[in-house]
DNA sequence: TTGTATGCGTTATCAT
DNA sequence: ATGATAACGCATACAA
């Protein structure tokens, strides 16, 4: 295993000899500084008292063979790994991203380590990556946009405290969800619109089997209603919260339903792909058609022009769920409200109707 | 711990009673299916023939219990984690998902695990994390863009085989570069906006510590000196590789030196800022000015209009990464040759000298 | 083919 | 305060 002997590669220089031994124990420690091995273990964990002078010679030993714990054999004995499963539908996805990062750095400074997974929008890799999770013997798990129904979410729950970001569910000890107000996000989108004199204004939908991508779907529909306009089926196209699928449903929508004064699009990536088509077909943004997006992905504002959008505060959230996370670790309770969604209001919507009184026009 | 027991909580509906067991262990299994714990160890890893009837014995109580192996006890006892550590410098930068999309995707078939951590561009936390590995006890890691000098890389890598991508090393049995060529890349688009007649070419560099950065500098100024026209520093602004930092150069830029009519910037981030300013400016790319990004990120091909920039096959290299080291922990040699990248034309480039011949413009 | 015994590197429970 | 000693859950060399 260790040997550094004989290079047989010729002309291979001599790398410099640096000093980091691999795979010694805490045993190896404990002879060199002539102590027993527990008491390296307490000083490594600052568990008990120990006399400065074995502490001084434990210390020095570590840093001379530069010793560093088996991780393994300690979350063995211990039966705490520190560690916390983090399930996304999608490392790659713009979208997860902030996500991960307020996770991440939130977890820092309590000791744990994430551990990042996707299960590619699939179910049963979903299920799977649990399973691997357990099999870990992750200390808890976070879920981004869990698919998975809530008895086997209550179910694997009883393995590992399980946070679910973007859903509610039945609360408990071990299982808790942070449900987005999708619905009032979307609602406040149409609004917007229709205060700036928008009337026809179309909708590009998510994929049918997400939760969120119904309730923004609904949100549209309630702020269309209340506002005494009525939902009108014709102007809703289906998207797949993809570009491509922006991009294709805005073609349709422009070859069908021509009129629309704006265009409401259930997430960024569609507006992104919306507003190509429009592009290609020489349409304005906003001057012929106002567009609106949803998340305020990091790209949004440097669209051009930049995005309208509803702000989900992503990195925040990742944040609280990994607060929130080592909370229900040690057993203590936590209170999650519903996370408010904000619109920003960037410049790819214009006002279409003279502006009441003598209106000051700031964007 | 797995007190299942009364609920104190008043009207906490009855959770549907899922059978999956808690902390059953391989020992439980063997007493439920009469056989010895090897022998459940041996059907687990397939490592030997048993009997069939044992065989379905063990099946059945496996699944019955429903008994998930413990991966802390099993890779310490076998002294293999299945398990790759992957350093980004920031998990949440769209440059680096494709690559870990790739690298899971990799991964998943020879039954690897990955761990992405991130160090945020920080040297120190580069070390730490690299630490973190070790004491893990990975068997394997992948670095995207490491910062730490050679000497230290080839110091770790006696714990576990290496692969840093972006990056050429002298490549051992355990240490190996998959080195990416930004330089031929820079050149490549520098050349095309030379072509296309434009003379007085800007470029607003990335930060000054990163490798990478001043190849594509250095590609830059190749190509204007090969073709005659030779350096202007004064047509160089700094960036950071992020859109802030790319608005302020091209605001410098136009301030200062406002005749260049194309501008190549070192990452599509930056592209994306300095677009943005010149939107602000009234700046009409590419009537006005030319525009050319480097990385090809996922949504720069939704851009208005659609930026032409460098294509790094960041997918494929992951995968490439995955597999290479997956192939060292094997002890199988390997071969990586330097990654070519592609010019991608797009739409923010425009020919500014009348057409040679019968030129048949086609983008 | 199968079972027994030992080891993996820690932590934790005892005494002392 | 410190040191034996027993887990932790599995793999594996060896014996049968």
């Amino acid at each position: 295993m260790t040997d550094d002997g004989s290079n047989d590669k010729p002309g291979a220089p001599k790398v410099p000899n640096v000093p980091v031994a691999p795979n010694v124990t805490l045993e190896a420690i404990a002879r060199a500084a002539g102590v027993s091995p527990s008491t390296v273990s307490r000083i490594l964990n600052g568990s008990a008292r120990v006399l400065p002078a074995k502490q001084q010679a434990v210390e020095e030993a570590i840093a001379r063979f530069n010793y560093r714990p088996n991780v393994l054999a300690r979350s063995l004995a211990s039966g705490r790994t520190e560690t916390i499963g983090v399930l996304t539908q999608a490392v790659s996805s713009p979208f997860y991203a902030e996500w991960l990062r307020g996770i991440e750095e939130a977890l820092y400074e309590p000791g744990f380590t994430p551990i990042f997974v996707s299960s590619r929008w699939n179910v049963a890799e979903e299920k799977a990556r649990l399973e691997q999770f357990i099999a870990r013997r992750v200390d808890g798990i976070i879920l981004l946009h869990a698919q998975l129904d809530e008895p086997t979410l209550t179910d694997y729950s009883r393995h590992a405290p399980m946070l679910v970001l973007g859903r509610s569910v039945q609360n408990s000890a071990t299982l808790a969800g942070l449900p987005i107000d999708n619905m009032q996000g979307a609602r406040d989108a149409t609004r917007h619109l229709i205060e700036q004199g928008h009337r026809e204004i179309a909708f590009i939908a998510g994929p049918a089997s997400h939760e969120d991508a119904i309730e923004r779907l609904e949100g549209y529909r309630a702020a269309l209603e209340e506002a005494g306009i009525g939902f009108d089926a014709d102007l809703v196209e289906q998207g797949d919260y993809l570009e491509t699928g922006g991009a294709a449903a805005m073609e349709r929508l422009m070859a069908r339903h021509p009129s629309f004064s704006a265009v409401f699009c259930a997430n960024d990536q569609t507006a992104y792909g919306a507003r190509l088509a429009m592009f290609r077909r020489g349409v304005r943004v906003p001057d012929d058609v106002s567009l609106v997006g949803f998340d305020d992905l990091p790209t949004s504002s440097y669209m051009t022009p930049p995005l309208t959008t509803v702000r989900q505060p992503t990195y925040e959230i990742g944040r609280l769920a990994a607060q929130g996370i080592v909370q229900m670790i040690r057993k203590q309770s936590i209170a999650l409200s519903p996370i408010p969604l904000t619109l920003v209001t960037r410049e790819t919507t214009r006002r279409i109707t003279p502006p009441v009184k003598r209106g000051d026009t700031r964007t």
